[in-house]
DNA sequence: CATTTCGTAACTTATTTAGTTGCGTGAACA
DNA sequence: TGTTCACGCAACTAAATAAGTTACGAAATG
């Protein structure tokens, strides 16, 4: 494929469920907060795999909102109470940012490109950070239904 | 691949290059409104084939941003003065939604899904009208550099 | 009527994601 | 101590999406 100097701007929300995924399970946990559970249990719960969990709540281990546990009696449990993760937090924490602005990796030999990305960029990066700012707002005990 | 009621929410901003290539393209075109171009001239210009060309280009002139013309003389011309188009319209035309948030096919079994999908999409909805209403703000003869 | 240009369908290839299998590691517990 | 349970991780498969490509038809011009 070839494709030259024109990844220039490339706006980058992949069209995955791993966010969904980890807001519901971030979100039931939070109705019973003592409780650990296992990759196999949140999985039955979803509808996916297991492995499919572990992938997407390690990342959010790794952002210190969960932890884990081997062996008898482990599992997930929450890293926080529920109402000091927001959801924001999640969105963070999977790094799957609406902007993201990709820089070109060389730089644009047209001077419209280079403009364009520029305008382009900085509008996605206000519409971000209003994103954030609003997924702040609700913590994930906010969330539940029942 | 088995995913049963878990497609409740999904974001869906695509990682194409199309509302690039759009840009692009209509930017330059901006620049010298009363010169037509062909799908070929505007594929070399922006490294890519005249079908892509067409086939992005044809959401545009649905959009009634552009209009084309076949045979001799034929090609691309903009549909309005520079001027009086802004990116939004660009980003509506080719219909890629940040947000677009999927009402789930299915009614979700889960309460706690129910009220996250309700949370959310409320969130990016906002976020949506906010970078369209952004991207109004600039027309594609604002866009560019030299 | 020959040429040009768009319109479109069909196909290939690349990329990304989810799903799956398998095995290693560490913790609990009998 | 050794079995079991649970995560960690690598490797593979399968599906979806997008770009690129080829080919051919339709319409307009000269």
């Amino acid at each position: 494929m070839l494709r030259e100097a024109k990844d220039a701007w490339r706006p980058t929300l992949k069209r995955n469920s791993r966010l969904s995924l980890a807001l519901h399970t971030l979100s039931h946990m939070a109705g019973n907060p003592d409780q650990t559970r296992t990759s196999a249990d949140i999985a039955e719960h979803a509808g996916t795999n297991p492995v499919v969990v572990r992938r997407v709540l390690g990342r959010l281990r790794e952002a210190g909102l969960l932890t884990s546990e081997k062996g008898h009696a482990g599992g997930w449990r929450l890293a926080r109470v529920p109402a000091e993760i927001s959801l924001a937090d999640v969105y963070l924490a999977l790094d799957e940012r609406i902007v993201a602005s990709d820089e070109p990796d060389d730089a644009p030999s047209c001077s419209v490109e280079h403009a364009l990305h520029k305008t382009v960029a900085g509008v996605l990066q206000d519409i971000e950070q209003s994103l954030v700012q609003k997924l702040a707002e609700t913590s994930i005990s906010e969330v539940r239904g029942s």
